[in-house]
DNA sequence: GCCAACGTTGGC
DNA sequence: GCCAACGTTGGC
């Protein structure tokens, strides 16, 4: 089982609208990246995804979703509505794939970036190289722990 | 196949 | 709102 990160901006799509989808499960649509798109690809049903709020105030890791489908062909590619809408995505050779995501936990308190930066135990962390502009990557087994368990720290602390 | 121009991401 | 970093596009 693989552990994954994916970034969005709150004001478009926040971990609560994901709760309060039907099922609390959504499209992961609108993902227009070789290799965001070919992480998701990689994706099996039941894995975990931190859920990460980007391009706001305090960007922080806000609570956990799973992957609730295999992927498959991103609709919005062949709506010429839809602010996602790719010309050169054909019906029998679609460009871009998604995953279903379904809402597992909001954490009481969110995990910030500049708070993971001080997390010397994180290592080889592709949210914190300089420059990354990736809104779907892997996190490895020993980076989803320590986050996991700060996160339950901080958890503790705030009802201290 | 190179690379300049452009658009986008996302932290600050 | 700024701007650095990056990916993509398209002319050549």
């Amino acid at each position: 089982m693989a552990f994954w990160l994916m970034k969005s901006e709150p004001e478009t799509f926040s971990i609560d609208d994901l709760r309060k989808c039907p099922n609390q499960t959504e499209r992961w649509d609108g993902v227009r990246n070789y290799q965001a798109r070919n992480f998701m690809r990689q994706m099996q049903i039941g894995e975990q995804i931190f859920f990460y709020h980007s391009n706001t105030k305090i960007p922080a890791i806000v609570g956990v979703a799973e992957v609730a489908s295999l992927a498959y062909p991103d609709p919005t590619q062949f709506d010429p509505n839809s602010p996602y809408f790719d010309v050169k995505a054909q019906i029998d050779a679609p460009r871009w794939s998604l995953v279903d995501v379904r809402f597992v936990e909001k954490w009481s308190v969110a995990v910030s970036l500049t708070a993971l930066k001080t997390l010397s135990t994180l290592t080889d962390f592709a949210l914190l190289k300089k420059g990354n502009r990736l809104s779907v990557m892997p996190v490895s087994d020993e980076n989803w722990h320590t986050i996991v368990q700060y996160a339950q720290a901080l958890a503790r602390q705030a009802r201290a």
